[in-house]
DNA sequence: TATAATTCAGACTCTTTTATCTTTAATTTA
DNA sequence: TAAATTAAAGATAAAAGAGTCTGAATTATA
């Protein structure tokens, strides 16, 4: 897998929260578990770490939750990304060899460095402003079928 | 990370026997696990996996070892990475979601399926005959600098 | 036939990831 | 102040991946 499930949870969520309209300052995880189907708690240390990495701000009591520490434009997929999973995807050799660079290739070097280099820069320019958009427009989902059952909280 | 450690490991060995030169036939697991550094016991269960899934053919007692069970032109990459990864790594939606297709996309199927395409028709195109050449021509490395020192037997 | 070299097979341990459960702290509201 | 709501934090468990260990089966060679 490419991400993991860590950061894929935290990557639906955060379109989720970036898709929600309404004049609520916060979203409850609670809520996003249930409209996502993740782990309620699971979810909640995800959520932390986007916390602490200025992803999100968060708000405890009653109408507490999280929000987008920023303006959507601001927040790019790869922010996200490498808040959860750093950037071990991104840099060092596909086959594991120590080092990664035209200098040095490995059998797999020249293609995976182009793909890459591709998926960088698709990571990069996505922001949560474009893609959220599509969310509410209905072009784009972020959740399968089994929300169409409501998940036994935990 | 896109490929496992086993993996990756296994299209080393099999880079590795495939550059061999020499008209002896069948390559020691011990030796591969010693020049790539791979853990012999955990070497020898991947490749009695390529084993079984025909890629290689296997020897027991002296002079045995594993060869390639075709000739170098009619194994890809992609033949290695399916029998020790299986496909999941390519089909399915890069965010977990169930089903991935243009009419039901999520945020990132649209750069994914391309970046994805990418690197499938890499692994299928490239062969070990056309690396192995590279190999032996010492334009490609197949390990990094960890086999100087000579790893301890297990 | 005895011995050494080698793969095969299975159980086992260790680590990381994923997930659950419980308690605590902060905040609002009545 | 008391009660309800919510995130934070930590302990624990389950599952998968990575790696280790031991013994058995096969084969060549002396
Ligand atoms: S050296 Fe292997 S991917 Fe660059
Ligand atoms: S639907 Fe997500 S990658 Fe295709």
């Amino acid at each position: 897998m490419l991400l993991s499930k860590t950061c894929t949870y935290g990557l639906l969520a955060t379109l989720f929260v970036a898709s929600q309209k309404g004049e609520r300052d916060y979203v409850p995880i609670r809520e996003i578990s249930r409209q996502l189907n993740i782990s309620f708690h699971f979810l909640t240390k995800i959520l932390q770490r986007l916390t602490t990495h200025n992803i999100m701000n968060s708000y405890r009591g009653p109408n507490g939750g999280v929000r987008l520490a920023k303006t959507p434009d601001e927040i790019s997929l790869m922010d996200i990304i490498q808040a959860l999973d750093g950037n071990k995807i991104f840099e060092g050799c596909v086959l594991g060899l120590p080092g990664c660079g035209e200098s040095t290739p490995c059998p797999l070097h020249q293609s995976w460095s182009q793909s890459r280099d591709i998926i960088i820069h698709s990571f990069m320019s996505a922001n949560l402003a474009n893609m959220s958009q599509e969310i509410q427009k209905g072009n784009l989902r972020i959740s399968g079928m089994e929300n169409w059952f409501t998940r036994k909280d935990d």
